[in-house]
DNA sequence: TAAGATTGACATTTCAATCTTT
DNA sequence: AAAGATTGAAATGTCAATCTTA
């Protein structure tokens, strides 16, 4: 690449190959519980949060995704009984979504997924201390990308 | 995450969120010059063939995306005279798809997008050290992710 | 008038045919 | 019959209204 170094132009091309191949081999593996990554992602926002329930602009806000996009697929996760939509007791434009109990299971069963996922495609090619390295490296990455993240850290405007 | 260590599950969040931000991030600062990030490699790729030429399963192959949609994107570039299509010399089911001047003009501008936008979104939060160590353990990342690397590199089935 | 959320129109991706040539 | 490529139908994402409530 034109004015990039060697390793410079290497890191470069790895996040455009990344950026190509990590969802899609996600998607496959977690196929077979008919979930994608996103809603694997979705599922477990809520799975973390108080009473496993989020408004929608906020789990949009977690998953870095539009508002329509979310309300789409929210929309899609509670014709499966996946979540459960409810008025909000304190806003009634707000709708507060729920993880239900066959949500959980499902998201068990792709907890383990991932997990084997995360070894076979990444963890299993380094060792320890390059896991360590690498890291803390990658986070700083994702959290330049993240509109929330070096922006909204600082908090204004 | 279960099982995760602190680093591991840090390395595989980060990739979780470039694989969401990256493209998009990209997609932006490409959108002025109205090209998609994956229109843009697919042109880098037929740049850096020998007539300037491939067929578009060879481009398929290179960009890691099916047939059908190479196909349609192809179809896209052809109608702004960004390539052009002509059938194979040596197989009448092949076309082979040449980049146009246009198109090498639009390439230009936007390989400058792209080294502002690799400095800006990743190299400028890394020290040179830093570079070489991360390029090459996420470009091992990448290659066992490609469904040519890991298996493809060993040649045979 | 703003904010939370949904909807509709349109573009793009995917998957399964389909068509032509080998 | 298999390979290169395209096409059509269905699913998904994006952007611009729209609707309701604050």
């Amino acid at each position: 690449m034109s004015g990039l170094s060697g390793a410079e132009s290497e890191l470069w091309i790895s996040l455009t190959m990344l950026s190509q191949l990590f969802a899609p081999a996600m998607d496959q593996r977690l196929r077979p519980l008919d979930l994608t990554l996103f809603e694997f992602g979705t599922l477990m926002a809520l799975a973390d949060a108080p009473r496993r329930t989020l408004r929608i602009k906020v789990m949009a806000e977690r998953m870095y995704s539009s508002l329509p996009r979310m309300s789409k697929v929210v929309a899609r996760l509670e014709e499966r009984d996946l979540v459960r939509r409810a008025p909000a007791v304190d806003d009634a434009r707000a709708s507060d979504i729920e993880l239900t109990a066959a949500g959980r299971r499902k998201l068990l069963s792709a907890a383990a997924v991932q997990k084997a996922a995360a070894r076979e495609m990444v963890l299993s090619l380094l060792t320890a201390e390059e896991v360590e390295l690498v890291g803390p490296l990658l986070a700083r990455v994702a959290r330049n990308l993240d509109p929330a993240g070096p922006l909204g850290a600082i908090g204004s405007e």
